[in-house]
RNA sequence: CGGAGAGUAGCGCAGCCUGGUUAGCGCGCAGCGUUCGGGACGCUGAGGUCGCCGGUUCGAAUCCGGCCUCUCCGACCA
């Protein structure tokens, strides 16, 4: 089979909005998608036979595994224990009844097999969905989104892992065979059971993920939760406390000019409030705090630092710039790092004055050293101590342990268990947009193989000519039997747009018909990825022949 | 979260300061004609709730207030 373009809708655009970026801006003039609204984005025709060929790649490689296809709405009722999150978007109907759309459909999974799961002989169980997701944070390009998602349930620890292990399998092949290669890291995730998933990200020079990782133990997180080792302790020798009148010196870098210190030597002093109070918070002076971290490690995703003057004033009795940890009447947590200063510089909490000298533990209370710096490139590695790497990507795919929210079952011997389960996800938007990033050049997108929307597309230079529409369709008509998806462009328009729109919809082979190789009895092959091109005699066999020879080469 | 800027035709922008014809320009788009091997040319034409809501005014794209959205910075200044 093959589509002529003049009865396809496939609307290329030579311009895209300037401010999206450029990856979207490809696939919005490569006539892929369009936007309905911000954070609202469509498939055109293109679009959806990209998307399909990855679903189906999705699919094939989860029959393989075994999953067990349900399909679930997209809306959930908003019911005591379905769990919908504050970032979910929520609904009411007449009559007052509440629903929800969410990033994920476990929930409904667990509903829709929960009453007929009881006993171990149920057990382990794998399901795959197709469905939608919905993400409530501005600024992303796709609050709704194509989502292909797995649901596992499981007796024991032991069967979780296993799964795990062979699902992770899955996606690598899946992004093998979009000609990705990945990364997986630990991220944060409020609906696993231990606070964080496993992500599979894709390395790329933009995306929106910065990831961790190291080079020599293959370490790698969400940079706002990487593992930093130990900096070492700065110069300097343990000394008494001692108050100096430090007349305006509000900043590290004011302190390291009038006092002659380095900045690792002084220790900054944050006040965060949350729902247990107020806490001080310390850091290096040459280092960041990150606030994840610290919400993390108290466990209080309420926690703000305060920005307030005066209430840093009532606190400390004095203003920013002079806030120190000696004679603070609230608790003190500090990064590891601090613990290894032996005389710190810090806030005297009082204006104008710090303390030289100041030693945790000894000079102030500390009620526990955590892990609260933000990671930055070439940081000692949390595991190995090797420098970290810092890379942004493109998260595609996640997987994460939860419970099966009150699911149980009856083992061997009768007595009752919670289910275990494992949710796995992976948006199509994303795997999308990561194959447009990886595999564009200045002209377009160039689409691997397997997932191209159509492998070939034939630019009949004169369509006005009978003899090359008559060749065209020909040919067309061999390679459409033979396997391949055939775009014949018909349109009227200028052989050098007709060039120039094959290029940006990417397709890996563009055959040319027209009067310079015709009168040859030739028609001219080109392949997208490195310009190869070649003749082959217009006959439907030759052809045939010559354009699988060009998709089978490797690419390079 | 904070700061700055922006929102006018599909895209890129002008107009706003100093309120007052029918809101313009380039590209794109449509029709016709001439072209036809790497984004051609001419003529004609269509296309707008000036982001949304409110206020001031005889009159608002323009002035004022609120909201929404987007972009770029800062994300730690203790």
């Amino acid at each position: 089979m093959f589509v002529r373009w003049s009865r396809y809708f496939l609307p290329t655009r030579k311009d895209a909005p300037a401010e999206a970026s450029p990856r979207l801006r490809l696939m919005l003039r490569a006539g892929l998608i369009r936007r309905l609204e911000p954070g609202l984005y469509g498939f055109l025709p293109l679009g959806c036979r990209a998307l399909e060929k990855i679903e189906r790649i999705v699919r094939e490689e989860m029959t393989e595994l075994g999953a067990l296809e349900i399909r679930l709405p997209r809306l959930r009722p908003a019911a005591r224990g379905n769990g919908l999150a504050s970032k979910d978007l929520h609904l009411t109907d007449g009559k007052g009844r509440r629903f929800g759309l969410g990033s994920s459909h476990a929930s409904a999974a667990i509903s829709l097999i929960g009453g007929d799961v009881n006993s171990w002989r149920d057990l382990p169980l794998l399901f795959c969905c197709e469905g939608s997701g919905y993400r409530d944070t501005v600024g992303s390009w796709a609050r709704e989104f194509p989502l292909y998602e797995a649901f596992g349930f499981f007796a024991d620890q032991g069967s979780r892992e296993e799964t795990h292990r062979y699902m992770l399998r899955a996606y690598s092949r899946v992004l093998a065979r979009c000609g990705l290669g990945f990364r997986t890291a630990e991220v944060p995730n409020e609906a696993s059971e231990d606070g964080s998933s496993l992500a599979v990200v894709v390395f790329e020079e933009e995306g929106d993920e910065e990831i961790a990782w190291c080079t020599s133990c293959g370490y790698a997180a969400s940079r706002c939760l990487a593992d930093v080792g130990s900096p070492g302790p700065p110069p300097g020798t343990e000394k008494a406390l001692e108050l100096v009148e430090t007349p305006g010196v509000r900043t590290v870098e004011g302190l390291v000019e009038f006092l002659g210190v380095s900045p690792a030597q002084v220790v900054k002093t944050f006040l965060y409030v949350g729902k247990r109070g107020t806490v001080g918070v310390l850091v290096r002076g040459d280092h960041e705090l990150e606030e994840e971290k610290l919400r993390r490690a108290l466990g209080d995703r309420s926690l703000r630092r305060v920005d307030d003057p005066d209430e840093a004033q009532a606190i400390a009795g004095a203003p920013f710039g002079f806030l120190g940890p000696v004679g603070l009447s609230v608790p003190i947590w500090a990064d590891k790092a601090v613990r290894d200063i032996p005389a710190a510089v810090v806030g005297g909490n009082r204006e104008g004055y710090h303390y030289v000298g100041a030693k945790a533990g000894r000079d102030f209370r500390v009620e526990g050293f955590l892990d609260l710096r933000r990671v930055r490139e070439g940081d000692p590695c949390g595991r190995c101590g090797a420098p970290l790497r810092i890379r942004k990507g493109i998260r595609v795919a996640e997987l994460l342990r939860m419970g099966a929210a009150g699911l149980t079952f009856s083992d061997r011997d009768g007595r009752v268990k919670p289910v275990l389960a494992g949710q796995y996800s992976l948006e199509l938007h994303r795997l999308l947009e990561a194959v447009v990033e990886k595999h564009h050049d200045d002209f377009g997108i160039v689409w691997p193989v397997e997932i191209a929307p159509f492998h070939v597309v034939i630019a009949v230079l004169r369509p006005d000519v009978p003899e090359q529409i008559r060749v065209a369709e020909r040919m067309a008509s061999a390679l459409g039997a033979s396997g391949l998806d055939v775009l014949l462009d018909d349109r009227d328009r200028s052989p050098g747009e007709k060039f120039h729109d094959a290029k940006l919809i990417g397709a890996p082979v563009m055959l040319v018909v027209g009067h310079r190789a015709l009168k040859r009895g030739e028609i001219e092959a080109e392949r997208r990825w490195d310009g190869a091109r070649a003749s082959f005699p217009a006959e439907p066999t030759e052809v045939l022949h010559g354009v699988w020879g060009l998709l089978r080469a490797e690419r390079g």
